[in-house]
DNA sequence: TATGAATGAGAGTTCATTCAT
DNA sequence: AATGAATGAACTCTCATTCAT
């Protein structure tokens, strides 16, 4: 009854306010984004995200109803922020062949983001069979960014820049592989993440029929 | 009464392999590799393996040291049981093209084995760090399978058969894509992984200049 | 109604030294050294401690590391205790006879405190080797209780009062008999404590030659 | 049932077959009394012993009812122990300061053997209080030391070889200082136990007007 | 807002003990 | 006489969560 409940009911309340959050909130999300992602949602304690923030335990519990819903908002959090990133893309660059170029890129830039939000989706199954509106948010995200992607061949091939490949297909194809060089990233300490993601640039293009903008492509480790 | 006559679940592997390290130990391991590629290794608790076999939780400090020893052994079996069908490919076919297309399609039927390795592969990261013994066995996994897949295409090219590709970044582009269907296919519970491995199929032959053995490719949902 | 409003027992220490570190932290090692003292460090489980002051078992880990970080801190307020009457005697007596008379007779009154302190670092010994701060607890009480004791000998001799005895070998003497008293008084029931300390009252002030101050000496037993 | 129970009822029914025990039997005996005296009872486990000796942990309870059964036993051998190299002393020598002397030089001797039965007796309380017949074991080893000591001294008192002390409390005085030398042999692990004995040896035949036989009394450390 | 103190539930682990062989 | 396998009870310790202030 003392509890004031300041936007409480997840995350959902918080859309009433966008742009910056209430700061503190904001701080949480962000802590439990980096803990999430570097270990397991388990392993991560409470006491563990709040002493990175230097407060108290119980104070979590004053913007989040419990651990679940901290991993809620955390995994909102990650997806706005993916977007963000791939929104930035699509404003800059108008033709598919650099629009895909540009966001292999990303995924190289960003990788620290994405990686997270992949982490974390996996992780997620396993412990939390069940609730719905995580589940939602992330298939929220792998279905966006396969018509965001799908978008750009589609409009390739219509002004016949590429060959006539499928491109929900092709999309697929390109989102489930960088998806796999984020795994490896995560369980192999030494995968070389550029090498892969330059690979998949040159396949792609091949397979659309049409030569990479000659992407910059610094040394080579592996 | 509240005692459930002993060995009932999971008797499928006691006879399997007999002369072997099998009874109790490998019943708790198959146990425990199908709980913990369930759920992640924190959530699945001893209480649950034993009970899964309706024997007493002390039982399993009898046959391993701890919790992390039973994990230990699990993704020893799990790498062995992935090579085991790995073998199996090797041992049966001689043409490269044949033999990547064999292991593709290894990897549809073995989905479940494979699927469960990466999901604990990438679940011991960030609970278990400095466990090297484990870590250990995972990248020798994956170096094997790349070597395999590696010595395929080398003897390809070598024999004219495929383009003259470098054959690690070949094998590495197709194993890193094959873990990437293994990650969509837990996040997503609607993935299509047939198609996914035939698309990955009909692109790597492209890419070695070889036409597929056109792969009966059942009906596709997606 | 299973919880017993908290705080009821040993609130005795509760308000003894307001200012200090008393509180709960107090209560749990006042609980513990009477517990430790009265049954073995492994017989006297967390919830015996915890429902001895009418708390939750998890409490005691809010205030210390572990159980034997409790011990640690247990045997510390032993010796603090201890040498708390024994500083007691140190500044009201000045004439060495006196002095001895007044260390033994606290040995007498304090009997129950350093009954406890020998108790538990008997204990210590067969289930805790290795742990060298609660060693180092120890053996401090026992090189301060011989320090102060040959320090009155000592004191004794030079003002021709004792005959020439070595100071340290006789205090050594001393200590080792009163430790021999505590320990009869453990494992025999009947033990008659006030004579054996009279005991070895008369003859170290035979063998320093110098006759007692006259103590009352009440009713033995045996 | 299947049980045959060879001497069961703890070890009352033993004596039956005196002189050696049925070899397994008193090895279990001893591996316990060792273990111990270096360790708590409660310390000490089950698989302990029966690893020491390289036997199954099931067959401790073929010879014995239980754990405590086991003390019980251990016990009963200690004193037996003691006792032996008591008798030693009271059949060789028969002048009461050389019984004396021979006495407190056997302490040092057999440190090993009594050390070990002060450290059991003293474990015992704390973790065992109600078992009468252990209990009664203890007491009766104190009991016939003090018989044993008081003896000796009755009769130098008598022959006019010592002063007119009296024998029971002189007894007590050595036995107690005694059991003090072993537990701080115990406690601290620097502790001169020949010196401290000496000392007492010294100090006692002050005590009784006589001089010493001229101990060899080897070089002291401390 | 923020905290210190407290709790309940449950996890992993140990251990004495038993039972069938 | 001896063992391997199994069990139940207990213990230490952790953690999310709450409550009064």
């Amino acid at each position: 009854m003392p509890k004031p409940a300041p936007g409480k009911k997840s995350s959902a309340a918080k859309t009433a306010v966008p742009g910056k959050k209430n700061g503190r909130e904001e701080e949480f999300l962000i802590a439990a984004l980096h803990l999430f992602a570097e270990r397991n949602f388990a392993s991560v304690t409470i006491k563990d995200i709040a002493h990175s923030l230097g407060v108290n335990t119980a104070l979590i519990y004053y913007y989040f109803e419990d651990k679940t819903d901290l991993l809620r908002a955390t995994i909102e959090l990650a997806v706005a922020r993916a977007f963000e990133s791939v929104r930035a893309v699509e404003n800059r660059n108008t033709d598919p062949p650099g629009m895909i170029s540009a966001w292999l890129d990303n995924h190289l830039k960003k990788y620290a983001e994405i990686h997270r939000f992949v982490k974390i989706a996996l992780d997620f199954k396993g412990a939390h069979e069940g609730d719905a509106e995580i589940e939602a948010t992330i298939k929220r995200f792998y279905v966006e960014e396969r018509k965001l992607l799908s978008g750009f061949i589609r409009d390739g091939v219509e002004r016949r820049l590429f060959k006539p490949v499928d491109p929900d297909r092709m999309a697929q194809f390109i989102s489930t592989h960088l998806d796999g060089c984020m795994v490896r990233s995560v369980i192999l300490g030494d995968f070389n993440l550029r090498a892969a993601v330059e690979d998949l640039h040159r396949i792609v293009f091949e397979q659309l029929g049409c030569k990479p903008a000659a992407k910059p492509g610094r040394k080579r480790r592996r």
